[in-house]
RNA sequence: GGGCGCGUAGCUCAAACGGAUAGAGCACCGGAUUUCUAAUCCGGUGGUUGCAGGUUCGAUUCCUGCCGCGCCUACCA
């Protein structure tokens, strides 16, 4: 309801200024919440418009006040120095409309909207890197979804690359496994964990003997040729890897749509219709000489072309070497960002190919995931051809990232390049405390850092599946001590909820530009700022709810529960600490469109958290069942109900499930 | 060298678009409830927002320079 008064209050703000100042050209009005509630709910700071307007900030506000007449929802008006226009809710109207749980419908874009993330190398475990990947991708996704878009879920799979190829040189040249062998190491319950190692000793192999190195290009080449023995072992292990990333993922409950392959992107030539389409757009040139020579590559994005002294723009064909980006390489190989340009052109519906479709994995909800294949399954939902893209891919890439963005332009498909959204996030490191307690040695040079860079290629780093298994034994530690009473199987699914909550309200709190710097320490906590603080504030709601024997979801359809006695509590004295959560509560929906439309879903976690704050002290300092006072007491129960509510909603779009109790 | 980003309390982080007294959590110190379970609450200590200029009514936020740190800059992905 907050979102909706606030556009409903710029509206009408935007129609008095055009009215009373006509031809000024004024700046946007910026609407935020004031710093403090006796303030009001919005403020707007009027500087801005002093020039323009040629009057002072007072006078404005002054003015906008006294003319901008009645709006629904809105008591009043106050003009505060040294120019700011403070706003209070009718807190009447607010009460009856959240007790009714109304939330008018906001005007959205149109059109489907593709959410690329996770997207790991099919050849280890997941680590927490990957999980900060998922976590961030599959919350941005219920956001969308929260905000009422329509959203397709992808995790693309670099099934044919150097990595998979890595794992495969160490089952067939230093452990020396038949593809038999393999397959059955490969059914094995973490086969992730098995690769993880394997892969590490390959780096470790390549180290030893450069000769070694013959064999990943060697077996690159195998792979390549979708008939042989090397592209069956690598098919064997990737599939099976890939599996374990989506029962790692599922336990999360991160769900996906879609799985396209490169090995399809490949076969299927997509990359093919691409090529041809960059080559007649001019936007891939060939090299005749120099350092790429006899390879195809694009203008790296971020360069220009300026010609010094003259400032004339240089006709693209020819670009530094160092501004060049290989795209095709002198051998005819198309590289990663080529393939990603192909891909992308698909997703936007303008490669003119499509994928064929199987069904690979079925989710406890019976929801499919599907997986890219040669010859796929007649019926299967349509894919791609979407009018928006995000892709969750760390920092690192952000320069691929462009490449492919200029690549579209190049192609002429700006408009596709505008819905195309990176959304980059920084890596999950290690504290050197972290990284001595995991048992690795560490330079003084890393000792003194404040982090340090997982690597899989030296197997480095803390594994998705570990994390996770300790974080439940801890969680589950607490709760064996609190509910005895309970089950095993009842503790431990109250363990689980519990870690999973803390887990990705983790990797949730920190804004995306943020290295997070892991500790077991922090990460293993359930106190204070955590996951399990906001899933606390609701099972006390609830118990209380249980308690007095009354269904907190019906609450306010009971007759006997009327909006209007509320209006006495939270205007009168001493109101404003109630006021608070019911404004808080009404503020979800501006939250969620605060996320998305800065790709940041921090804001969210801050939002469960300021919630469960206000109530745990609302919780602390008000009695409710031994409220006397009848009316009081409905009022009380009234509060807890909406913010209850919010919360098990804010919480649900961050991925996160309340426990039965704590 | 070039590109991107970061630097805020002892530690880990907030403060979207420039706004009112820069806020949390942890840690530390001191308190609270024989209650709807203390995974809680209240209070306290803790800041020249890396440094120096500039822009303006106003700068943690924008600009310039410097210092420090990270990532990218492969015919890897």
């Amino acid at each position: 309801m907050y979102r909706y008064l606030e556009q409903r209050l710029a509206g009408r703000l935007l129609e008095f200024l055009k009215l009373h100042y006509p031809g000024a050209s004024l700046p946007k009005v910026v609407i935020e919440p004031p710093p403090k509630v006796e303030l009001g709910d919005f403020a707007i700071p009027v500087f801005p418009f002093a020039k323009p307007l040629r009057a002072a900030p007072l006078k404005i506000a002054e003015a906008i006040r006294a003319g901008v007449g009645p709006i629904e929802g809105i008591a009043e008006m106050q003009v505060a120095p040294p120019g700011y226009l403070n706003v209070k809710i009718d807190r009447a109207w607010m009460a009856s409309a959240l007790a009714a749980d109304q939330e008018p419908p906001t005007s959205m874009a149109a059109g489907k909207i593709l959410v690329e993330h996770t997207s790991i190398n099919p050849n280890k475990a997941a680590h927490i890197g990957h999980l900060r990947n998922a976590i961030l991708g599959d919350t941005f996704v219920r956001l969308l979804r929260y905000a009422g878009r329509e959203v397709d879920i992808q995790n693309y799979i670099d099934n044919t690359g150097v990595q998979v190829a890595d794992v495969v040189v160490g089952f067939t040249h230093i452990e020396k496994k038949s593809r038999v062998e393999i397959e059955a190491l490969a059914s094995q319950p973490r086969f992730d964990y098995y690769c993880w190692d394997l892969y590490a000793r390959v780096s470790q192999w390549y180290a030893q003997d450069k000769e070694n190195l013959k064999a990943r290009s060697q077996t690159l080449h195998n792979i390549e040729d979708a008939n042989s023995e090397t592209a069956a072992i690598a098919e064997v292990i990737s599939t099976a890897v890939l599996r374990r990333h989506l029962e790692t993922m599922d336990r999360l409950d991160i769900e996906y749509d879609f799985l396209p392959r490169e090995s399809e992107i490949l076969h299927l030539h997509f990359w093919d219709a691409a090529f041809t389409k960059l080559k007649e757009a001019g936007v891939l040139t060939y090299e005749a000489q120099g350092k790429n020579k006899g390879c195809w590559v694009m203008r790296r994005a971020g360069t220009t072309s300026t010609t010094e002294g003259t400032g004339e723009t240089e006709q693209s064909d020819q670009i530094s070497e160092e501004d060049q980006k290989v795209i095709v390489r002198s051998n005819g190989t198309v590289g990663y960002v080529g393939k990603d340009i192909a891909y992308h052109m698909w997703k936007f519906g303008l490669l003119g190919r499509d994928f064929a479709y199987r069904k690979f994995y079925r989710y406890p909800n019976q929801h499919d995931c599907w997986i890219s294949a040669m010859q796929g399954e007649k019926d299967h939902p349509h894919f791609g051809d979407v009018a928006e893209i995000y892709n969750v891919i760390d920092a690192r890439q952000s320069e691929a990232q462009n490449t492919v963005i200029e690549a579209l332009r190049g192609l002429g498909h700006n408009e596709a390049a505008d819905h195309y959204t990176h959304f980059s996030y920084e890596m999950v490191a290690l504290t050197p405390r972290c990284a001595a307690e995991l048992g690795y040695t560490l330079s003084d040079e890393d000792k003194s850092r404040s982090y340090i860079e997982v690597s899989g290629r030296k197997g480095f780093g803390v594994k998705a599946d570990d994390l996770l298994d300790q974080l439940i034994v801890s969680a589950k530690h607490e709760v064996d001590s609190r509910h005895p009473q309970l089950t095993d199987g009842e503790r431990v699914s109250v363990a689980t909820q519990i870690a999973i909550g803390a887990l990705r309200y983790f990797m949730l709190k920190f804004t995306k530009q943020s290295v997070i710097a892991f500790d077991f320490k922090e990460a293993l906590s359930f106190e204070g700022e955590t996951g399990p603080y906001a899933q606390y504030a609701v099972v006390r709601a609830a118990s209380i709810f249980k308690k007095a024997a009354i269904d907190p979801d019906t609450f306010f359809q009971d007759s006997s529960v009327s909006s209007v006695a509320f209006t006495k509590f939270l205007t009168g004295d001493n109101a404003d600490e109630f006021w608070e959560l019911w404004l808080a509560a009404s503020k979800t929906s501006y939250i969620v469109n605060q996320c998305i439309s800065t790709t940041e879903p921090a804001y969210l976690a801050k939002h469960a958290f300021q919630l469960a704050q206000l109530f745990n002290a609302f919780y602390h300092r008000h009695p409710i069942l031994s409220e006397t006072d009848e009316s009081r007491k409905q009022f009380l129960l009234a509060t807890v109900a909406i913010v209850r509510r919010e919360l098990i909603r804010t919480l649900a779009v961050m991925g996160i499930t309340v426990p039965p109790v704590m």
